[in-house]
DNA sequence: TCAAAAGTGTTGTGTGTACACCCATGT
DNA sequence: ACATGGGTGTACACACAACACTTTTGA
């Protein structure tokens, strides 16, 4: 039996946060899981992935890549159960979280106070994560979890988050600004007891690519 | 239903190849097809392309790792069919191809004289190629292609042949010697009619990752 | 003697990294 | 007034890229 789960992370209150549904089936009734479920027929799996998403979040897209298929005879009591898992990146606020049909419950959860998992998902979790980690270093695809307006701050913010490292504001803006990919909007982010900053979006919502991104 | 495929790369004469079978039962019979076949119950996934490995070539690994999952379902005339992909890398020579039970022929074909392929295995080669091309730039992988001996010469090519393209050769011995990964032995590759080329090995087979290998 | 690949250093350029101070606002 | 993040430039180190000639062998 195939099915697929999805790893729907997002950025909100300056902490990576992830998806999880209190389950309401057996087995592991009650425990929190990776948000997932059947392969319709004539669906692919991206497909089914991206409705899955849709289901528990009612956002569209964001960011969704395949993540592992996970396939141990042992990871589901019931008997063989091949998930392939995909992961997805959502900027905060856009989604409204609901319950899922086999979902007594379903909120985030920041990464680092999780709860303990049902399944093998722990196992899937941690691979999401080192991916995101990896991949943050050569794509924009953090740029994902960013809403469309947003301060030079905030994205250096995500950056430290995700790779748990302090970053040199000066170098990270210069880089950021020699990819060309960002347009400074004539508006500021006001209200704080601080200098307003500059609020910046991307010149076109396009995955790119580099060499290397920052190291 | 789940089956495993596995796109087997070698490096001989100078060319990359990869291992095909030849199709004996329906659908798509007397077509070259990607090696692969059924889980096992009790079985996991890369214990099931571990094992069609050996079948296939007789050698235990090199290097195997997950490829991608491929679920569309219309891939399979029968019926949905999910595979989960693997790619492996060989070292020439080790291996003693033979046709396993649904093959009637196997062998190496150079990559870029491929024959039309079963199924959607030309989109399966093109994606387990692409991942080849850029793993090599962050990973020593390519290693796994190599003989226990090897030359400078060698590895250069291959490393030319996988990514299209010519590198200087001062540039890249002098990076490889500075990744303190290899020992050279006390022999010569004598017997051509040229300059006697030192033999070199790698220090231990391990998998090393990292920031940027060659660019 | 010739063809073929082996082997070997230096220099310029670009990119990453380290580093400190003033600015504009809300409280 | 002060606390808080916003905003800005320079200097050094290092890695990559470009580049040409001599050596050793087999035929």
């Amino acid at each position: 039996m195939v099915v697929i789960d999805i790893i729907i992370f997002t950025f909100e209150d300056d902490v990576l946060k992830v998806l999880l549904v209190k389950r309401k089936a057996p087995p592991f009734i009650g425990k929190w899981a990776i948000p997932g479920g059947f392969v319709r027929k004539q669906e692919s799996l991206m497909r089914a992935a991206e409705r899955e998403l849709r289901e528990e979040t009612g956002v569209r897209a964001g960011y969704l890549e395949q993540l592992y298929t996970f396939g141990d005879p042992k990871r589901d009591p019931r008997g063989r159960v091949v998930t392939a898992a995909y992961f997805a990146l959502i900027p905060r606020g856009k989604m409204k979280v609901r319950g899922a049909s086999d979902a007594a419950d379903a909120r985030f959860f920041p990464v680092r106070k999780l709860p303990s998992l049902a399944f093998d998902h722990k196992k899937i979790f941690l691979y999401a994560r080192t991916r995101l980690q990896n991949k943050i270093q050569y794509t924009n695809i953090a740029w994902s979890l960013l809403p469309r307006a947003f301060t030079l701050g905030e994205i250096q913010d995500l950056y430290e988050t995700i790779w748990g490292r302090r970053l040199d504001k000066r170098n990270f803006r210069k880089k950021l600004f020699s990819l060309g990919l960002l347009k400074a909007l004539p508006k500021m982010r006001r209200g704080l007891r601080q200098r307003p900053a500059r609020l910046y979006a991307f010149k076109k919502k396009t995955y790119v690519e580099l060499k290397r991104f920052f190291s």
